[in-house]
DNA sequence: TTTTGAGTTGTTCGA
DNA sequence: GTCGAACAACTCAAA
């Protein structure tokens, strides 16, 4: 009987033992469980994970390790492709079943539909479960039944038609197997850059599963109940940091949401707003699991026409922090510094890539898969299409961040630019995201050399707005000349 | 089929 | 300094 087998539970990007419905039905009856994670590099394609994420995969891996090894079934770490890897397993073991977690992006579902295949010649059933979403992103439909392109009236059909139902409580222990299949270990896996810059990654994150709960709780406690306005200041702890925990599963969209809307402030506008921020999580999702070629290519096909003006001296100084925009290169130092950006100014510093400096945006989206740790296919398409104005739900032609007056406003002592931008310490408040505006004395007196400590401003702010204006008209022109 | 209202996150200009 | 209007026209979603 096949109940009397044991059943492998492949980890993917649900590196967890809370809320999981795949190790749960592995488990189910007392069965023997196996894990397992497979490093196949192969499978994500393009889109193989940057060197943050891999940082974090690595530290996420050993907390799982220790987990699943308290619970009684140790995790088994193995490096291929996962239909052959799994195959092999389940051969090795006498497994029954495979369980894991669904993915939704164009190359996980192609890796499970591999994996299917390959399990079912060899006599081992097969289960994808759900749990990486709140709802299955190929079901809701408009009116018209087609998918939705628009986030209010996605969200509110999710929260009309979708029950969210309670987390499964993580195992209090596993059966694992008395005999341990072979494993590769760790540090074979080669998750950790070779030259060590993720010291200040260390400083800080934590993770894992149970630094993901510490920090969902610490934010529930804490900064939830005015997430609506402090979110916006990249200087203060107002958003949750938890998109790279959820990201790599370390909790379930499930959890999240429960422990925010059942909390004391759960009521309140700053738990609706961050309520709102995982329902575009799954409208992410739901975009690229419906328009899968949007993960390369803009939603709006006419885009196609856009005259970006690819240079490679000026990505690099975007990617490098070497703008001349204070609140640009502050985020793209804390980006390269940490593996993560404030919310806010990635907005910022993506319209500054893609309006001022008429860089494409696949190049921007790129940088950002390689060097965040929460890198997610489908929010970062989504986040790269909407800056552009190419994809689903676009901002407005006429919306341009003038870096300026978003720094003015969101960093209005300049805490966050001093942060990250040394050199720039002592600039006084005034100029401080406008240095090439101070007077030569206050320069002088703050230590900086423009274009020798700093840049100069590598595009002028109002040309390079009226340049992209112009840029866009194209666009739009193109299309309706073409439709005459 | 046609119509209608709306569309995450903004900026600038002129009163 | 503050405030409201203008900024393309289009597409989406629902009635």
């Amino acid at each position: 009987m096949s109940s009397d087998r044991p059943a492998i539970v492949w980890f993917r990007q649900d590196l967890r033992v809370d809320d999981h419905p795949a190790l749960d039905a592995a488990a189910a009856n007392g069965r023997a469980v196996q894990p397992v994670f497979i490093l196949d590099d192969s499978a994500d394609g393009a889109w193989s994970a940057g060197g943050a994420a891999r940082w974090w995969l690595h530290h996420s891996l050993a907390a799982l390790q220790q987990q699943l090894a308290k619970l009684g079934a140790p995790l088994l770490l193995r490096r291929g492709a996962a239909a052959e890897a799994l195959v092999d397993l389940a051969k090795e073991i006498g497994a029954g079943s495979v369980h894991c977690s669904m993915r939704f992006e164009p190359a996980g579902t192609a890796q499970e539909q591999r994996v299917r295949t390959a399990l079912a010649a060899a006599g081992v059933s097969f289960a994808a479960h759900a749990g990486a979403l709140l709802h299955d992103p190929l079901i809701l439909r408009t009116g018209t039944g087609v998918p939705y392109k628009v986030y209010t009236p996605f969200a509110k059909a999710l929260r009309m038609q979708v029950s969210i139902a309670e987390p499964l409580p993580a195992p209090r222990s596993l059966h694992g197997l008395a005999k341990g299949a072979a494993d590769c270990g760790l540090e074979s896996l080669e998750l950790l850059p070779r030259i060590d810059w993720a010291g200040t990654m260390r400083q800080w994150w934590t993770p894992g599963e149970r630094g993901a709960q510490e920090r969902l709780a610490a934010f529930v406690a804490g900064p939830l109940r005015d997430y609506g306005d402090a979110r916006d200041y990249p200087a203060m702890n107002g958003c949750s940091s938890l998109s790279p925990h959820i990201h790599w599963g370390e909790l379930s969209p499930r959890r999240v949401w429960c422990d925010v809307s059942r909390s004391g402030a759960g009521k309140t506008p700053g738990a609706s707003k961050f309520l709102a921020e995982i329902l575009w999580r799954e409208f992410a999702a739901h975009v690229l699991a419906n328009f899968p070629a949007t993960e390369s290519r803009p939603l709006r096909a006419e885009f196609a026409k856009f005259p970006w003006q690819p240079s490679k001296d000026h990505l690099r100084a975007w990617q490098r922090g070497r703008t001349g925009y204070p609140i640009v290169d502050a985020g793209m130092r804390q980006l390269w510094a940490t593996g993560w950006m404030h919310n806010r100014v990635r907005m910022i510093v993506a319209s500054f890539l893609v309006k001022h400096m008429l860089q494409p945006w696949q190049d921007g989206a790129r940088w950002f898969w390689d060097t965040l740790c929460d890198a997610d296919l489908a929010s970062n398409t989504l986040g790269w299409q909407w800056s552009a104005g190419c994809g689903a739900d676009a901002a407005p032609y006429f919306r341009i961040f003038n870096p300026i007056l978003q720094g003015e406003k969101f960093d209005p002592s300049g805490a966050f630019v001093r942060k990250w931008v040394p050199e720039l310490a002592k600039v006084p408040s005034e100029f401080i995201h406008q240095p090439w505006q101070a007077p030569p004395m206050v320069l002088a007196s703050s230590g900086v050399v423009l274009g020798e400590t700093y840049p100069h401003p590598i595009v002028e702010h109002s040309a390079a707005r009226d340049r992209a204006l112009a840029a866009l008209q194209k666009v739009s022109g193109a299309k309706s000349s073409a439709s005459l």
